[in-house]
RNA sequence: GCCGGAGUGGCGGAAUUGGUAGACGCGCACGACUCAAAAUCGUGUGCCGCAAGGCGUUGAGGGUUCGAUUCCCUCCUCCGGCACCA
């Protein structure tokens, strides 16, 4: 018998898919569809790595599995090819992005290939192509029209080394998502989109995913719900109104000042004509010139000064003075807050300007409550009692809230309101590799949409790539003369591109996109250019058959990003009438993290391990088992190669062992029998819950005890390469075809098992006595309970630890085991 | 600080409506084959014991139970997320 020699064999196989078009999805007329996503790469010159690989392979086992299920399965793949790395590499280099993305994109679609996953290479999309660019345009017009994207002077988010705004969702722990610099803030005039609309929807439809709990949790934090007390107060002397937001209301007895943001559009009437105006406004614009010199960081102590103004208090507690406050968040609420000692920040500042307090909330602890009265130390807690006279007298801070609220609104001071911590998305990049926003401005600097006509609205060539807090765009006389020509002298374009989370909250959509209606057949390319025009974004029937996603694959770190910027761009997408779903993912798997020497791989540590090498020697099919094997899909851990071996042997095994047992004459021993049939309910169970490990372990065990049989069954055989053809596709169909089987071996139908076959006709039965196992006993499968404890207690060990103690209890745990209490 | 998750042999890991902890694999040791090595195959692999058998054990300590990796409490360590949101 020849060893299985995997160069030549999966070369084979992958050739024959191909020609047979096995994976190409009739999006129409499907009629199981089960679409498996995994989140698109990116095509880095750091090429495909063992990450990748350890992502995709897993999803494709499953889509295979649901394929032999009967299901008609669609495994796309595709490119997220906007970015800073090809536009960092241009500065470094001076090649341009699209070069260099189109030669990565070729090496990794030649990477993907060899992996054998049934990718339908038809359907393949690059973001950066103009014919993807395009829809990613005509997203914002759609979202401009329905008056969901909008421009805004505000104060964002900066990366002084990309030289570029950021979205919220990607300053992670005060630092760029992409480089890892500090972030600093700055007020620009940026374009949003009002993701905050959603805001509700997008907690409520969480509840009917099946997500992880903790990337639920994680959105649910993220968009911060939080429900309180909008209190409407007027500034005494002054004809102004405002509300103040406050989600703890059980304070409003102890507040004693007011603070406002230092961007708030009060501040200035508040000081007008007083004596207080020209401090109070130059220390606005000290903060201000902090935040434009990327020097504000939200760490450090908080500054203030009073306005000369007091809040007509209603309570009837006195007035409240007007500070403005650098801590204050000028988009959070309203703006505005009324302090109280019961807030640690407000007590800080309190004390830092000689601020009068009033503490409402003692401890029960007599000593600590007296240091709580002098005011020398902080205190909040949930079981302090409440001190104010009233109806919600003696409670404890967290009994009174509701009182409190009750009390609020039926004297009128204020009403129940929502904030959510969520913020529009700022899509707006000050970058070149991205899509340009379709918008010119008229001489007057009034916005206006660029008609769908002209889309793409092409990303101009003639550009300076160096970040120099510029939009590179703006050195491109092309796009200002483009600009000029058809809208008219004087007219400039929007210089700034968009995020590329943008091109990735619909790539779902443009998978299935290119059978639509009204579209020209699709034909591949190596860059995934080439798909016909066409007027609409996707069929409406095709979108109903094959939205949401069956299942999606990726990583955790998008959960707060991608995650969510795709759920809104659908629930828009549905609003306009574009789609029928709301939610694009229905269920969604984070694979674990592989890591090179406890760090995440990174072509700046250097660490990156290449499959190439692996997959050159050992075979996709043993690698990606590997991977599988290594642990839970969902866990990922610390790379090292230790133990493909095992793998190795375990294919070389499956290859020799086979071949060589098949007997078509020979009976089925029972024992095999029994085995075979544990084995397909255990490897169909793991691998519908993504236990690849388990799986891979169980077929394992099957093939251990193949070996021990002196012949095997040619129908035995075949069901065995059946329950492999997920995990390890290339061997499956050529020992599929070895053995005489028809077709390709992913064409058939899933082995089912018989709970029958299962049952064995004795079982082994642990005694313990005292807790303590102290024997076994065999005993028929349909022994009664009184015969197990008989032949428990006769058991010579079981006996000896019996004898001279009076029987207390006995306990049968049916076909597992007997306890024996003396 | 707040909110999650996880700690099991030399290693990756298996087993939880509470029921024989360590499946499967790696590594290691010994043996077979070989002039030899690699590969392959066999046996063993928590501790004591030739064995029968005994003892120990799932981060630490306590609790519930006939029985706890699994449930409860306290603590330790690690990982992930959020963090001037009033």
């Amino acid at each position: 018998m020849k060893d299985y020699d995997p160069s030549t064999i999966e070369a084979k196989w992958q050739r024959r898919w191909e020609e047979a078009k096995a994976f190409e999805t009739d999006l129409k007329k499907a009629k199981d569809p089960y679409y498996v996503l995994v989140m698109f790469p990116y095509p880095s010159g750091d090429k495909l790595h063992v990450g990748h690989w350890y992502n995709f392979a897993p999803a494709d086992s499953y889509a295979r599995f649901m394929r032999m299920h009967g299901n008609d399965v669609l495994e796309p793949m595709g490119f997220d090819a906007f970015g800073l790395p090809a536009e960092n590499y241009a500065i470094k280099s001076g090649i341009h992005p699209d070069t260099s993305t189109r030669s990565n994109v070729q090496t990794m679609v030649k990477q993907l290939r060899r992996m054998g996953c049934m990718y339908d290479w038809s359907k393949m999309v690059n973001t950066s192509s103009p014919e993807y660019y395009r829809w990613t345009q005509w997203l914002f017009l759609q979202m401009y029209k329905h008056k969901l994207a909008y421009k805004k002077e505000a104060s964002v988010n900066f990366c002084p080394q990309c030289q570029t705004v950021l979205a919220n969702e990607q300053a992670q722990d005060g630092k760029c998502e992409r480089c890892g610099t500090p972030i600093t803030q700055k007020s620009l005039a940026q374009w949003f989109w009002k993701i905050t609309q959603y805001a509700q929807r997008l907690l409520d439809g969480l509840e009917d995913l099946d997500w992880p709990d903790k990337t639920k949790l994680m959105q649910k934090n993220w968009i911060g719900r939080s429900e309180g007390i909008n209190f409407r107060e007027r500034v005494k002397d002054l004809d102004i109104e405002f509300e103040v937001y406050d989600s703890i209301p059980q304070t409003f007895l102890a507040q004693t000042f007011t603070v406002i943001a230092p961007e708030h559009p009060l501040v200035p009437k508040l000081v007008a004509g007083t004596s207080y105006e020209k401090p109070v406004m130059e220390f606005v614009e000290r903060i201000r010139r902090k935040k434009l010199a990327d020097k504000f960081k939200i760490e450090e102590e908080a500054e203030g000064i009073f306005t000369g103004r007091y809040v007509d208090n209603p309570f009837g507690t006195g007035d409240l003075p007007i500070w403005v406050c650098s801590y204050v968040l000028a988009d959070y609420g309203t703006g505005i807050v009324n302090c109280s000692a019961h807030d640690e920040r407000d007590f800080a500042f309190a004390k830092k300007y000689n601020i009068p307090l009033k503490v409402v909330l003692l401890p029960k602890d007599h000593a600590l409550a007296e240091k709580v009265k002098n005011l020398e130390v902080f205190y909040r807690e949930p079981d302090g009692i409440i001190q104010t006279p009233g109806a919600a007298f003696g409670m404890t801070w967290e009994q009174s809230r509701k009182r409190v609220i009750d009390y609020i609104e039926m004297k009128g001071f204020g009403t129940t309101r929502v904030h959510y911590r969520l913020r529009d998305w700022l899509i707006s990049r000050q970058r070149y590799w991205g899509a340009p926003i379709p918008i010119v401005y008229d001489p007057e600097g009034n916005p206006h949409p660029v008609p769908e006509k002209h889309l793409p609205w092409l990303l101009p060539e003639d550009v300076e790539f160096k970040p120099t807090g510029k939009s590179p765009l703006t050195y491109s006389k092309e796009f200002i003369k483009r600009t000029e020509n058809l809208f008219g002298k004087g007219w400039t374009p929007e210089f700034d591109t968009m995020d590329t989370f943008v091109c990735s909250s619909f790539y779902y959509l443009m998978y299935l996109s290119s059978e639509g209606f009204g579209m020209q057949a699709p034909h591949f390319s190596e860059t995934g250019e080439g798909k016909g025009e066409r007027n609409h974004l996707i069929d409406p029937h095709v979108e109903r058959t094959w939205m949401p996603v069956s299942m999606y694959i990726g990583g955790p770190e998008h959960a707060c990003m991608h995650l969510i910027y795709a759920r809104f761009v659908m629930m828009a997408l549905k609003d306009a009438g574009i789609v029928s779903h709301e939610e694009p993912f229905q269920r969604l798997v984070h694979q674990g993290l592989i890591t090179n020497k406890g760090a995440k791989m990174s072509k700046s540590k250097g660490n990156v391990v290449s499959p190439d090498a692996l997959v050159e020697r050992h075979g996709s099919d043993a690698f990606r088992m590997y991977l599988m094997f290594m642990g839970p899909f969902t866990d990922g851990g610390d790379w090292s190669d230790t133990g493909i071996k095992g793998i190795d042997r375990f294919v070389q095994r499956i290859f020799r062992i086979l071949p060589e047992k098949m007997n078509k004459k020979c009976e089925q021993s029972s024992a095999l029998r029994s085995g075979l049939h544990r084995t397909i309910k255990k490897v169909t169970e793991d691998i519908a819950a993504l236990r690849f490990n388990t799986a891979i372990s169980a077929l394992m065990e099957l093939l251990n005890s193949m070996e021990r049989e002196t012949a095997i069954p040619l129908e035995t055989a075949l069901t065995y390469v059946k329950l492999l053809a997920p995990l390890a596709p290339h061997i499956a169909e050529e020992l599929w075809e070895m053995l005489g089987g028809k077709g390709f071996v992913i064409d058939q139908k899933w082995p089912t098992f018989d709970p029958a076959f299962i049952k064995t006709d004795t079982l082994t039965i642990a005694v313990q006595v005292n807790g303590k196992v102290r024997g076994e006993i065999e005993i028929p499968a349909d022994a009664s309970k009184e015969d197990v404890l008989k032949a428990a207690k006769d058991q010579p060990n079981v006996r000896k630890f019996l004898e001279g103690h009076a029987l207390k209890k006995e306990i049968y745990v049916a076909g597992k085991l007997v306890s024996l209490v003396v």
